[in-house]
DNA sequence: TCCAATTCGCCTTTTATTCGCTAGAATAGG
DNA sequence: CCTATTCTAGCGAATAAAAGGCGAATTGGA
């Protein structure tokens, strides 16, 4: 990967200061550290870096730059390149950024498992059979996210979860399933869904 | 993981603070610990630490917070424990064994990348818009695969493809959409998409 | 019931992003 | 070899969005 010589810079700076507070730095602070007056310099920066995949930061968010180890970077067993978007008819997005996707984005550092789908009570949220739904494990669930509940201890489905007044509501994606409604105490969530994972072959 | 200098003092807090007695503070310890005046924003720092997976508890229980320790965090993050099948009404199979799915079974040892798709047109085939398809690069495919392909050279889509005589027929999976005809010689096969990763929030 | 956890509305501070602008290096063509 | 174009590097100002904070009211578990 082609970099300049101030980038380097930038980026023994980010590596360094990390490693040394435990926390990434501030944009004021890699400014002050490198000798640049201005936000915009080192916006800048950190979005070519970015862009050619040495490192990961989320948008708009404080102190989230996370410099991409090389090894990891290169290992291409479990991340992959994502090199634009695609929309019917039109041509691909300039395939450049090097930004790259992994089931760690989706995971983080959570306590995930994955469970195979059957049956087509989400087919309307386009979870259909044979996929594999990356459930976090969690005992509670937030209004509307898809969960894993049971049910009187003994029956799991995959449906959305909603608050109806002293009942919750279990909400399968499929016009023709009836919602489940239930006593609080009956339902206990499982976990709720991450992500969803598919095999073509 | 991104952490911002607030929350790895909340972090190094709950670290000592557990290590030092055997058991979590209190919110009412975190916030005299922190020199805070309100559990609101204990709760807050908690909340967000927890959303990056940095620490787990159990809501509204008290003392019920874990702190994840990090090489556990970063182990084992692509690869997911399979635990059963989960089907409308019906239970989760029981199973202990010890299965597992990742990116890798997908992938195997094929050059692959990702695209994020925009649009409907594969809607009917339960590809919808913020999805991550995961195209093997090649420049041929087998009667009816999905596949990326460029069209005259500029127009990339995500479709099915299909022999039809001398001419190639692109098909997409949106009823309301008509399929490409075009000669097999300006149509030119990108990759075969192996699986698909959606994401929620 | 009691106490800890959670939610709510509101505020301030910190941090990231965008815009318009300048200037030097590297690169591609003619 | 010269020139047009693109890329890196930089500035300061204005704006937008998180992060961090408060006190009060509400919820939920034991």
């Amino acid at each position: 990967m082609a970099i300049t010589r101030r980038q380097k810079e930038v980026l023994d700076f980010l590596t360094a200061f990390t490693a040394r507070n435990g926390y990434s730095p501030s944009y004021e602070e890699i400014a002050s550290g490198l000798g640049l007056s201005s936000l915009a310099t080192v916006h800048k920066h950190i979005t070519n870096l970015h862009a050619k995949g040495l490192l990961q930061r989320a948008q708009n968010r404080s102190r989230s730059i996370d410099v991409v180890p090389q090894r990891a970077a290169r290992k291409a067993a479990d991340r992959l390149p994502l090199l634009g978007r695609i929309a019917a008819g039109k041509p691909v997005e300039a395939i450049q950024a090097a930004e790259t996707i992994s089931l760690s984005d989706i995971i983080g550092a959570r306590e995930v498992f994955a469970l195979e789908v059957q049956g087509d009570s989400m087919r309307d949220e386009h979870i259909i059979s044979g996929d594999y739904v990356l459930v976090e494990r969690s005992r509670t669930a937030r209004e509307g996210e898809i969960v894993v509940a049971l049910v009187d201890g003994s029956d799991a489905t995959l449906k959305r979860f909603y608050h109806e007044g002293n009942l919750i509501r279990l909400q399968p994606s499929n016009s023709e399933m009836k919602p489940i409604y239930a006593p609080a105490g009956s339902v206990s969530i499982q976990g709720k869904v991450l992500g969803v994972l598919r095999r073509y072959n």
